[in-house]
RNA sequence: GGAGAGGUGUCCGAGUGGCUUAAGGAGCACGCUUGGAAAGCGUGUGUACGGUCAAACGUACCGAGGGUUCGAAUCCCUCCCUCUCCGCCA
């Protein structure tokens, strides 16, 4: 959510930018409301403060032993009037809080112009893309003769869209997701934590996914509003939803690994084929709560954090500025971690790394006591995948791949293989 | 699933219809006192919105949402959460 004062003061420079993240903000309506919730709200507030002294000086009459008729009498009609004014008052003010809480993050002065990935402006590239004497094959091409990699057999099971993994295919998934996590806890000090996979509707709402991206989630058929976490960054970040924190123990930094649901509606022609697009993938997310002035330098270390699983994995990969229309609701910057896929021969996205500044803070009232004025001031939350764990096993068995149709294992991850240097994917 | 007890400010805790403008205590901040500290004494101490150059001031907030009333932390209804005991259970 944006600073109320934004829309109040500055409505048409705040449109202006958003006009880079290709929205449109109805200025006019909302001046409209603003203006009608304004006078509203002091026609309330002056008709409760007449009641409130009315009735204290009812309670004086009454306990004099005076005749208090007259007094009952003065206020008959009160009650009525200050009813249907705040009735009028909070119609206007849903309808502003329902437009405020759909109006996007506003994109930071380096996000560069665009419309679509096409515009994303490329940073730094790591590693060349991976060369082979041989004619590269895909994930899928690789593991379909011995069936480790199962997508007939997930779609038999539940639908589209899943996968089961076998033997050292699966182990070398849950290879990687321990090796990112002690990589992040001992290598980069974040704290590992474990947290719900299903959450409620305030959660979802305060790190923005609701109310507009209701048809990304799944939900629960449960009198509750619970839905499936979409990834660890809901239940992560709103561990500070409502709290205050003391200044000393930011910047807060947690590494949670988790599985991640997500409907994929509106990409159904879209990376069919292979394990790139699931509605159920495993993660390992950074998350930091920092202090205001902290949160762009937070930004560049966590997608270092997050870099630095790539390299220690030897995974050629490249970092893109995404432009401001591709960039997330909640973000004003964002940076793409894009690894290579010798099967696709391009680059494609593994991780996403994102400065909301105060703007999922303000959804939460997540806050911290300024020692310099004493008051509690929102936060920053940063946020960023490191990495997406189906993704990176797909960019291992293609880039580590080798003629005879076994698969090389990075160094980093061979301890966690048991020591092995090569997995078979053939039977 | 059954029975019971609760939810009040940063924390503890009083408050069962009207000087509650939320008592009292702790903590914190500042001041006095002191050689210095502790103790003691005094003063202050929430959030949001409106208002203002700034203030004064006004409004709302006692788990959430409704209701009764001139007036609700207090009475009524619904829901959420916590704790204790019993049952069941990975």
């Amino acid at each position: 959510m944006l600073d109320p004062i934004l829309i109040r003061h500055e409505l048409a420079a705040t449109a202006a930018r958003l006009l880079t993240k290709g929205f449109e903000l109805d200025v006019v309506q909302i001046q409209s409301l603003e203006s009608q919730r304004k006078d509203l709200q002091v026609e309330t507030e002056e008709l409760q403060a007449t009641r409130n002294s009315q009735s204290k000086a009812i309670g004086q009459a009454k306990s004099k032993g005076e005749d208090i008729q007259p007094l009952l009498d003065a206020v008959a009609n009160l009650g009525d009037q200050l009813d249907s004014k705040k009735q009028a008052l909070e119609a206007v003010q849903s309808r502003l809080n329902e437009l405020l809480m759909a109006i996007p993050n506003v994109p930071d002065d380096t996000v560069p112009a665009g419309k679509s990935e096409d515009d994303n402006l490329e940073v730094r590239t790591w590693g060349d893309p991976t060369e082979f004497t041989f004619a590269a094959r895909d994930h899928v091409d690789m593991t379909s003769a011995s069936g480790k990699m199962g997508f007939e057999e997930a779609t038999k099971i539940t639908g589209s869209r899943f996968v089961t993994l076998r033997g050292q295919l699966a182990q070398l998934h849950r290879a990687l997701v321990q090796f990112m996590l002690n990589v992040h806890t001992v290598e980069h000090g974040y704290e590992e934590i474990y947290v719900p996979y299903i959450v409620n509707r305030e959660s979802l709402t305060g790190t923005g996914q609701l109310p507009k991206f209701e048809e990304d989630l799944f939900k629960l058929d449960d009198e509750r509003d619970f839905y499936l976490i979409p990834t660890a960054e809901v239940p992560v970040t709103n561990m500070v939803r409502d709290e205050i924190l003391d200044a000393a123990v930011l910047p807060q930094k947690f590494v949670c690994h988790s599985p991640c649901f997500r409907s994929e509606a509106g990409s159904y022609g879209r990376d069919t084929r292979g394990m790139i697009r699931q509605h159920q993938f495993e993660k390992v997310e950074l998350v930091m709560m920092v202090r205001p002035e902290d949160s762009w330098a937070a930004l560049e270390e966590l997608a270092l954090n997050a870099e630095t699983i790539l390299q220690k994995l030897g995974l050629p990969y490249r970092v893109v500025n995404l432009c401001g229309g591709d960039l997330g609701f909640a973000a004003a910057k964002t940076y793409d971690l894009e690894v290579w896929l010798p099967g696709q021969g391009k680059y494609r996205e593994i991780s996403s790394c994102s400065n909301f500044l105060d703007f999922q803070a303000r959804r939460m009232q997540a806050r911290w006591r300024n020692p310099e004025t004493g008051k509690p001031e929102l936060m920053h939350t940063v946020n960023g995948s490191a990495l997406a764990v189906g993704r990176t096993l797909v960019a291992v068995l293609e880039n580590y791949q080798q003629e005879d149709g076994s698969v090389r294992i990075p160094k980093a991850l061979q301890a966690y293989m048991g020591g092995e240097t090569v997995i078979s994917l053939e039977q």
